[in-house]
DNA sequence: CCTTGATAGTTTATTCTGTAAACTAATTTT
DNA sequence: AAAATTAGTTTACAGAATAAACTATCAAGG
């Protein structure tokens, strides 16, 4: 076998690629306001959840990643002056997470570099191709 | 809109979400050998070539990076004996990578546990399924 | 009430992945 | 033979991720 028609055919392979260079996409469109991807990402999820405010535990859960991630991610954006912490009233431990005015700004164009790449998707392979790969990459995440 | 929707309808967020998740599968896959993924990447791709020796240069472009980051993950794989430079005697600037017998038997640990993957991802969403998704990433990647 | 254990987040240290830019050496091109 | 290109290395750095130790708060059981 040559390796062109492994990494095509390895699911692992395939996968990582593109999140690869989807990653430098996403990248390049979020340097104009100073975020990185992740900030991004967080940035969103943020935003999409207001008026309830999120909290790191559960931009952990959603993201799958760890608790001094988050943390590192929610520091780095409350420098910039993006969002606040505030602590949770009903429980001092935990804190709420809430964009500031100049993080709203960002979270749209985050949002509007998105919708823009999914669009040139859709264009690319159909809507609906494009939704059953997501569906079964789920079904794929979800096995483990 | 919830995140939770969001994150599953837009492209870039679940396929990034799934490779950090199957990155993270294969990282521990291979700890047993010692290995990166992007280690285990490198070692398959110029098994699978051979014996055709694979070059630095086709390895940067098979993988989508950037000449140095291909030179530190050869350089790392040099050092723990499991692959050769050689020069490449129609051009002394350009090397021929070639597997150690250590090195063989690594590539080979690597694809089998990536086999064992693909299998259980067949199982659950099945084989055409799995292909056509594939297909469509790639479609995807090509597009810029 | 108070100890014990669990939970929420932070911090520190480290690894891996990835880039950019300056550099060396060999090869083409002109 | 000089100039430009190419292959690869090296240096320096940033981003993403983890693990483990730590602080502070909360919850439960005696």
């Amino acid at each position: 076998m040559r390796i062109d028609a492994f990494l095509s055919e390895s699911p692992m392979f395939a996968i990582n690629r593109a999140a690869r260079r989807f990653n430098s996409l996403a990248t390049e469109a979020l340097a104009a306001d100073g975020l990185t991807f992740l900030e991004g990402l967080v940035l969103t999820a943020i935003f999409f959840e207001a008026p309830t405010p999120l909290k790191p535990s559960e931009l952990a859960e959603t993201f799958g990643m760890t608790r001094g991630n988050v943390s590192h991610c929610v520091s780095s954006l409350e420098a910039k002056g993006l969002l606040q912490r505030k602590i949770d009233p009903a429980d001092a431990r935990a804190y709420q997470l809430a964009l500031k005015p100049a993080g709203k700004k960002c979270a749209l164009h985050v949002i509007a570099a998105f919708d823009k790449l999914q669009k040139e998707f859709e264009r690319e392979v159909g809507k609906t191709a494009l939704a059953e790969t997501l569906k079964t990459i789920r079904k794929l995440e979800a096995l483990f």
